[in-house]
Order: structure tokens, then sequence, then C-alpha cells
DNA sequence: TTAGTATATTCGCATATACTGATGAGATAT
DNA sequence: ATATCTCATCAGTATATGCGAATATACTAA
């Protein structure tokens, strides 16, 4: 016989996990959760390449975890809470990382005006 | 510089959500909150192999998501709550898995007197 | 003791993952 | 047009993971 139909469901579930279970995105989520992001911000915080960002990021969207909004250059990340509700108890208890979103207004070449 | 102190808890929470990330576990964790079972329970209701059982378990009990308590040949594992409070209502979320456990019965050398 | 059962561990393989560096595509500015 | 900037994707590499097979360990019963 096949698999019966929880299956799944177990397997995207797992799949979510799966992507949660790194600490770079983790730390990508509980950034974009105060505020959305660029990705040179997310880049420049992390201390990680801009390709090793980019890539994380691909991965939140498989899963829908994030949402992106164009403007002019810039590619805007932010949490989506819609397509996985339990998302936000679970950055709740991440430790906090806000005091690092200060620090971002010195990047060189950064968006001054975000409309 | 160093990290920051809050990169070993993301590294933590990292770890727990890659044990997650694995449908076979994932389907554990939700059998084993309903009831504590033996690595034979698991193994067949899975329908894996004991290795694998055995090795999925040892990954839950890396991150202190499972209890064991030994009894005679068996070893039982159950849903340990304090560790990751967490883990109820990811549980929760899950589908239904308990009508799996009525058939645990009909299992050859099974133990009939759990004390 | 020996045999049988239950579970854990080790090894090897195939695949997945995280990362770097290079390239490509889109937008802006000159 | 060229140059520059942002971001995505591809190729390659090192490591991690999931699994079966074989073996080791722990317990029970005769």
């Amino acid at each position: 016989m096949m698999h019966p139909q929880y299956r799944s469901d177990l397997l995207r579930m797992a799949d979510t996990f799966k992507v949660l279970g790194d600490p770079n995105r983790l730390h990508i989520l509980s950034l974009i959760s105060h505020q959305e992001l660029c990705v040179c911000e997310i880049t420049s915080i992390l201390n990680i390449s801009q390709s090793n960002a980019s890539q994380h990021l691909a991965r939140l969207r498989s899963v829908d975890l994030v949402k992106e909004r164009r403007n002019a250059q810039w590619i805007y990340y932010s949490l989506n809470q819609e397509a996985f509700p339990l998302i936000t108890e679970i950055l709740d208890s991440l430790p906090d990382v806000s005091g690092e979103l200060k620090k971002i207004e010195d990047l060189p070449n950064h968006p001054k005006c975000k409309i």
C-alpha cells in the first residue's frame, strides 16, 4: 500500500523545519520580523557573502517564509506570517537581535529614501 | 571581533529545528506525544529498519527532545516537553497520527505487561 | 552457560547542504 | 552607449545527513 495521506503533511512540515535549521536563516528571520531589510543590509549585519545571503533567502522563499518587495535596485525582504502561523512564536523564543538594526544607517551606498 | 553572545543561542535553536526537519522524526514525536513507545513499536508503525529508528531516536536524544525509560529488554521513549516548550504547539499543528497506535497490540513478541 | 530478543553503534554509500568564487540579469547614473 | 550597483544563479568543494548492512551491547529465559 501507499503512504497514508498525512505523510505529505509531515514532509511539508519537515521541509519548513529544515529551512529553520540554520543559525543564519534564524538570524535573518529574526531581523526581518522587526523591519524589512534589503539583501545588502542582511549581508552586512550577518557578515556573510552576498551569494550566501541570497541563497539563504532563496531557501526561505522556497517554503514561503518571506515576502519580497522591489524598490529600484533593492529588494526588501520581510517576514510572511500567514504561510506559517507558528513562526511568530518561534521567533519570539529567539534571542533579541534588534540591536543590530541600529547600525544599518552607516552602510556605504545605503538607500536613504526607501519610499 | 568574536561572534556576539546570542550566536550560540541561535546555533542551539538551529540544531533543534534541524532535528525536527525530518518527516520520520516528526512522526515519532507525534506518536510518543500520545503515549510512550518502545523502539520496536516505532519501527513497526513507521515501517523502517530498526537501525534507522534507533538513529532517529539518537538524534532526538541529542537535543533532549525525548525521555527514555528502560523496562527489561525494552526501552520506552516519550516526549520531553520541558527541554523545548514550543514542541507542544508544534506537535499540535501536525496531522493526527493517533490512529496508528491502535494496531501496536498485534505486533509479534510485543511486551504485554509494561508495568 | 547458551540462545534469543531488543536496542545501539559503526561503516559505507548516495544525496543534501553550506559555503566561496565567478558569472549573469536588472536597475541607476553618467 | 559604458560603468556601477544590487541581487540571483551556477560550478565546485567540503561537510552533513539518511539509510541499509553488519556488528556490538544489554537484558531475559532456559
